[in-house]
RNA sequence: GGCGAGGUAGCUCAAUGGUGGAGCAGGGGACUCAUAAGCCCUUGGAUGUGGGUUCAAAUCCCACCCUCGCCA
């Protein structure tokens, strides 16, 4: 039976670059999750999109004196340079502002309203004549009216630590151009998250064997301590989705409600492309079709209570909103793998302080696939962890390089020096020869274990502990001085060595894809073990959209361990990775913090 | 303030009540196919602090300190 997965990654949002932080927490372990999948022979969908609309693009782009529009281009553009290099396969990655986006938005939003779970209600909100526009809490500043200090913001004062209700501020100021705003009366509709609470509650008890704790436990815990409220889903905007209700021209979605929908929107657009537009309810409604949410700890709370909560609210109206032949209920979140933070050489990382290391930067000096690897083995699954430029140094020089490129190369250059470059027949093996690849064939279920359970780390150490073994095994057997006395022998340990690195080549690809698919023509391989990353521009009645979408029809990887023959045919070796100078470290760290 | 996660060897992390481990770094050795890589041996710990429960605690309970996130 054919499993499909939905692997879902958290949608950039267009006012900031990419850095290592944002990498690491989710796209690139959605990718690797992705094309574990992908080899097993399952059917994947990873989507994901730039979040192009909210106020502090609006002000974004101000500030830069250009539209929204051009600004989340422009962020989109980068996004779409930078996945590519690295080599994150999403099936689709598109965008908020899209047409298809914005009807299936007002296609949830209209549910929602249908089932009950939206209601109006009016709050005193700060407006700014001099903009002519309201400004969120965060926009404005003022005296706490508890203590009395100055620089509150609208939601909070950092010096008494108290919880604010922006309206009561006094002396308050716009932080965008320090006009003074006014209290006007607004109208907002709100999610009704109190009446989908006990739903909510028996989503995420029905999960709590195999969710992480920090997503479990917060999502949980928070619920139980207050009960959830109403959340307001729309702002005063001109930039976003328009609501689907007569008389509220003037307003727009609220991001955190609209991106979400993003997960479903991308489905449905991705199957539309791929002319099949029924396509998207194999990831939705199929049972037995898993959704993977990967995403960073500051998101848990969207996407374990609150995008769940949207969810179950729409029930099966959307297919008829959608005007779809399949009906259902949406799958709700199998899991949602949140990792926590990765620091900058001890310290947060910033954008506006120049603190941290940026992913199209780093490529236009390093490979992909060291970054992919150093990120992987200090992936912050279970807690911060920290970047720091020595300890990239030496996860290169003294992991990657030493134990598994190394030993690539090794192997095949010895062969191809000894064999003129075909897999040499190696007769009968021994029972150390077996044992190794036995060794190895298990890693195809000890590393998926660890895959499926999302530990990414643990499934990278143990392919490396594999590729450990074949050092020692190579020791033992030492073909290089067997070679001068028994060449039968060598030619055994040679080809055994091969077909293990043939396998690791495998279990490596999903954390290694650029070196596995070289390694791979160097074994002979010649069809491509991974698909194409294509860009594309779509037209819509909003305008163009460039997505990026995975081609994987010449793919031939699969999840099995290798059947080389002797008398395959070898191409000329050459190192996988480079070994990295230790000067690269004082290097690197002098360009943190120092603008440009 | 409320809800959570984390604090274990120099570094990065395992270890869910039963003698605290691994990788890398550090020290020693034999080898030489390979990017001087790989292999073998090895030094190294008041498990954040203070109490408690228990025959037994890194692990369970209480308090406190520090870091991070969400509620905002």
């Amino acid at each position: 039976m054919t499993e499909y997965i939905l692997v879902a990654a958290a949608w950039p949002y267009a006012n900031a670059e990419i850095h290592v932080g944002n990498l690491t927490g989710s796209y690139l372990p959605a990718d690797i999750f992705a094309r574990y999948n992908r080899l097993r022979g399952r059917k994947v969908l990873m989507v994901s999109g730039t979040d192009s609309h909210g106020t502090p693009i609006t002000v974004a782009a101000d500030k830069a004196g250009t539209t929204p529009l051009e600004l989340y281009k422009r962020y989109h553009a980068g996004f779409l340079e930078l996945f590519q290099k690295l080599g994150l396969s999403y099936d689709l990655f598109t965008s908020t502002h899209t047409e298809n986006h914005f009807r299936v938005s007002q296609a949830i939003f209209s549910a929602l309203l249908k089932n009950g779970f939206l209601y109006t209600e009016s709050q005193q909100q700060w407006y700014s004549t001099s903009q002519n526009r309201f400004l969120p809490d965060r926009y404005v500043e003022g005296t706490c009216y508890i203590c009395g200090a100055d620089g509150a913001r609208g939601d909070q004062c950092d010096a008494c630590g108290s919880v604010l209700e922006s309206q009561l501020l006094l002396n308050v100021k716009s932080k965008i151009d320090g006009s003074t705003p006014e209290l006007r009366t607004t109208e907002h509709y709100f999610l009704d998250l109190s009446k989908l609470q006990r739903q909510i509650v028996d989503f995420l008890k029905q999960r709590q064997d195999y969710w992480r704790p920090n997503v479990l436990r917060q999502s949980l815990g928070q619920m139980e301590a207050d009960a959830l409220r109403g959340r307001p889903i729309t702002r005063d905007l001109d930039w976003g989705v328009p609501i689907p209700v007569d008389g509220w021209d003037n307003k727009r979605m609220y991001v955190w409600f609209e991106a979400v929908i993003g997960y479903l929107s991308a489905a449905v657009e991705y199957n539309a492309i791929h002319g099949d537009p029924e396509g998207w309810h194999n990831w939705w409604h199929r049972n037995g079709s898993r959704s993977y949410y990967f995403i960073g700890k500051d998101n848990i709370p969207f996407h374990a209570i609150i995008w769940p909560g949207e969810l179950i609210g729409v029930g099966e109206t959307l297919d008829e909103l959608l005007g779809s032949q399949t009906k259902g209920k949406l799958a709700l979140p199998y899991d949602v793998p949140a990792n926590e933070f990765m620091n900058m050489e001890g310290k947060k990382i910033s954008g506006s302080r120049n603190w941290g290391v940026w992913g199209l930067d780093f490529l236009s000096r390093y490979d992909p696939d060291p970054l992919r690897y150093y990120l992987t083995v200090n992936m912050p699954e279970s807690k911060d962890t920290d970047w720091d430029w020595s300890d990239f140094l030496r996860r290169n020089n003294d992991e990657l390089v030493a134990t598994w490129g190394n030993l690539a190369n090794r192997v095949l250059s010895f062969a191809y020096k000894h064999w003129e470059g075909i897999v040499p027949d190696p007769g009968e093996l021994t029972a150390a020869d077996q044992a190794l690849l036995t060794a190895v064939e298990n890693g195809f279920e000890s590393v998926a274990r660890e895959m499926e359970a999302v530990h990414l780390r643990a499934a990278l150490a143990e392919a490396m502990r594999l590729a450990g073994e074949v050092n020692r095994y190579l020791d033992v057997t030492a073909p290089w001085s067997a070679i001068k006395t028994d060449r039968q022998a060598a030619a055994r340990a040679i080809f055994t060595a091969l077909k293990a690195i043939d396998s690791l080549k495998i279990l490596l690809s999903p954390f290694l894809p650029f070196t596995s698919e070289r390694l791979h023509t160097f074994l002979g391989g010649k069809q491509p073990l991974f698909g194409r990353q294509v860009v594309e521009n779509r037209s819509d009645a909003l305008g163009e959209h460039a997505v990026l979408m995975y081609d994987g029809s010449q793919a031939s990887g699969k999840w099995e361990p290798s059947r080389l023959e002797p008398g395959q045919r070898l191409e000329p070796p050459a190192p996988l990775f480079k070994k990295l100078d230790p000067s690269i470290v004082e290097f690197e760290r002098g360009r943190l913090g120092n603008q440009g």
